[in-house]
DNA sequence: CGAGCCAATTTATCTGGATTAATTGGATAG
DNA sequence: CTATCCAATTAATCCAGATAAATTGGCTCG
């Protein structure tokens, strides 16, 4: 048998392209919120076609490095740094379409514990503060059923603002990505049940305590209500889930 | 000021292309390992240009959803679904770069013992083998530099056979990334250090027991020896970054 | 001066074809 | 019969330009 001839893969325009972006980026000669050179400047500096730029553009954009914007002034500007691109990405892979909220459970009830003890070390008043309003948003009578479910929601945000604030990076992803993902569930897959809503009066009471530990620094108390938290929650979700299935047994009996 | 007026984003034929093979895919219609119609088929079908039916296999390539191969009988294939795409997008993101073995062992310290209790419940004779065969190859005396450096790492290969076996998705897709981020620091940052080869032994050792545990169904031993393994990695990992860093300052000290 | 229209700028998407590369099966030479 | 080469198939990459859409700033008209 011969030898296959050690295929020499050739190096993509556009990734050349794209290596040097992100050069740029880690070697700090470029700042979030600069803007790179327009199309017809790229061409001229690679020497390449349009098409090629667009998919460099694009690949960027795509990882959340870049956003673009038409019209003059416009163009490919670098984003901050975040964490979102990467959980957006993640939520629309393919193979986790079959997670049911038990086992993203089993996962958020170890993260969220170590991302609230974790950012409490590094909360700022401006972050307190953000806590604060969404506890305040949570706990509003609401006046319409849409900003009853609204309300369910921006309780997420909670966490989202506490991932925010972790100094691990891995950890804030994994919180957003689980939060994400658990917002999802609720929206997409219609786990929401208006009568259940008083559920959310226990989530924003362990809020509410979580803060005062905050403000206490007092770490161990803050695991625990986090642990407690998410046990809580857990069961809910899967109550609900228990419910919207039932449901959907009794609309379509006949399969 | 005048209204925006609600930018009707037009949509892209590739998108429409790749939702449409996403739909076969959740719908069942098409499996893993069937072949997508070729291009010119494509192009007939969707009655557009080769280079947008391009941009669509390739937006699925990224996702990991299908694998192309030129030639006769070549084409786009359904792959198997897989956690690994995943990972491979995660571990290039940019956000992640400064990651450091503590920030990243703050997470494995948890999931890993989730994921050995989870795959414990659902181990076949098979991978049960698989994690015989992995100690065996990682406690052979090896025979040179480089096999000491591929035993190494081939304990990190331990972790995913447990993480492939472990029912949750979510919980295998975390394991395995965090395997795999794990091996980018330990390879790419050069965070090896022959003369500490030793400190495998004790990992060996620790897989060892874990396996006992796993045979005698033993939730609470898994639990407890895994959390001990992964505090004591951390250990060395921690202090390998400090050798490491310290050798780098003596290489480099004009700065 | 102000509201609204228009033109310039710039990206977004698609086109259709050119060239290159990889793979495979069959033809051919020894 | 075997090893080697060649031709057919198919994807990979790139190109140059056409048309559409979004944004902004200036211009016009009342």
């Amino acid at each position: 048998m011969t030898l296959k001839p050690a295929r020499r893969k050739r190096t993509k325009l556009s990734d050349v392209i794209v290596e040097d972006v992100k050069r740029s980026i880690v070697t700090e000669q470029m700042k979030p919120g600069d803007r790179l050179p327009n199309e017809k400047d790229l061409i001229d500096l690679y020497q390449c076609s349009k098409g090629t730029v667009r998919e460099a553009l694009k690949a960027l954009e795509v990882e959340g490095l870049v956003c673009t914007r038409t019209g003059p002034g416009g163009g490919a500007y670098l984003v901050e740094a975040s964490v979102e691109p990467a959980s957006r990405a993640l939520r629309n892979f393919l193979h986790f379409r079959h997670l049911d909220g038990a086992q993203v459970y089993q996962l958020r009830k170890v993260i969220e514990v170590e991302l609230a003890v974790t950012a409490m070390a590094s909360l700022t008043t401006v972050q307190l503060q953000a806590l604060e309003d969404n506890i305040a948003f949570c706990a509003k009578i609401p006046t319409s059923e849409s900003e009853q479910r609204d309300q369910r929601i921006a309780e997420l945000e909670f966490h989202n603002i506490l991932a925010d604030a972790c100094s691990n990076p891995l950890l804030a992803f994994m919180g957003r990505f689980l939060n994400d993902l658990l917002r999802d569930l609720v929206v997409l897959k219609k786990a929401y049940v208006p009568e259940r809503h008083q559920f959310g009066d226990a989530n924003v009471a362990y809020h509410r305590q979580l803060m005062e530990a905050f403000r206490r620094q007092d770490a161990g108390a803050v695991r625990s209500l986090m642990a407690e938290h998410m046990q809580d929650a857990e069961s809910h979700m899967v109550a609900l889930e228990g419910e919207v299935a039932q449901k959907f047994l009794l609309d379509f009996p006949h399969d």
